[in-house]
DNA sequence: TCCAAAATAGCATAAACATGCAATTGACAA
DNA sequence: TTGTCAATTGCATGTTTATGCTATTTTGGA
């Protein structure tokens, strides 16, 4: 029985063309598309999708709030971004909501088809581009430590700090006194901007800096 | 001229194939294979390569170590990891070391190409298995709001110790008195296995629980 | 309806932390 | 050579946290 596939998407020519074309193929059946996200949780749970290509700029309940309301109903129906935004706030707001695949509109049908293959065999389809932010969420921004300036000193109480050593256990294991502990910590926050110990270790995990 | 390629790989007879195959395309070259990285930093010196085919699990200086070495000396370079280890643990690390595209070892010689191509036109090419551990990588572990079996209101002081708010701050967003925060974070605490706020905030951030 | 969990609140005390001020030493660059 | 910066140490003071114990009120299910 074939892949039962919705479709969100604000275009109404797109719409169409997409639902035609996923339509036409043997093993896929468009069962509904619709132009935003209102009706979004009854929609899923009359048609029990397979596969949902979702865009994200949609008057209305936008794509996000979508995939929200989906993945909190029915997680696993899979969901495929489709949009022409490549802002890394939004790409991660999406993939930290469970997205399945983020392809871009520039992308040709041919390859749109191969990422809903791809997701169905337990796969993530990213267009090139989104891959490439993606993995570059996982290095430091080269600037984070240089931004920030710390000294290497600085940097190894930042990690004990992080690894929630008292001031004690720091002294120790650096080999050095309590007080310049203090200072060090000091100049930390001052560097980093902060008040406390939770917010620099908070600043510290958000920005790679350990 | 054509893109030059170097193959780390400690299965000889495979590094022959890849060697032989990648030298038989029009466009690449291959200027060096070895069965380690023990030379590697002399090696990309002396041949500049525009790719890196990267094998993890070899004998003495090993693909990961490999990675940051050459990525410190010449970040240009394109590294595709290829190797048939899927454990999370070394595949984060070699996305927090530099790597340009990770390519489990059972992908056709095709798949491989197309990957070498991706990397040379910005993207970051991955096995689909690998991409999707990545993107699960974003989501919060279902089991880490469950696993810690934190209150509503106990997640919501943790969201203002994260922040840095200092308990007398936390007592007045929540509108509720300073002892209560205290008994929240005692709970939080508790159940986080903790015993300060900066360990709190890290395990937090770490396990997604905000 | 009645239990269990959550949320609330209070008090007391010792430890840890934040911050102001000051000073010495060594290393590396202008 | 001189000066800046990192690293070091000290001291003092007030604030914030961590933790022990107890107790009342809500609230969501069984």
């Amino acid at each position: 029985m074939p892949v039962r596939i919705i479709i969100f998407e604000d275009n109404h020519r797109l719409r169409q063309s997409l639902k035609i074309l996923l339509d036409g193929m043997e093993n896929y059946t468009v069962c509904g598309d619709y132009e935003n996200c209102s009706q979004a949780a009854m929609i899923v749970d009359e048609h029990r999708p397979d596969v949902i290509i979702m865009d994200i700029d949609m008057p209305g309940v936008n794509g996000i709030e979508g995939l929200r309301i989906i993945k909190e109903r029915r997680p696993q129906t899979y969901i495929i971004m489709h949009t022409v935004l490549e802002d890394e706030e939004r790409l991660f707001q999406c993939l930290c909501s469970g997205a399945n695949g983020y392809i871009l509109k520039n992308t040709s049908f041919i390859n749109l088809l191969e990422a809903i293959d791809n997701v169905l065999h337990g796969g993530a389809p990213l267009s090139p581009t989104i891959a490439k932010k993606v993995l570059q969420s996982f290095q430091a921004a080269p600037s984070a430590r240089l931004q920030y300036n710390l000294s290497e000193r600085e940097t190894e109480v930042l990690k004990y700090l992080v690894k929630g050593y008292s001031y004690k256990m720091i002294a120790s294991a650096c080999t050095i006194s309590v007080d310049t502990v203090r200072g060090h910590i000091r100049n930390i926050y001052t560097k980093l901007h902060v008040n406390c110990g939770r917010e620099a270790v908070a600043k510290a995990l958000h920005d790679k800096i350990v």
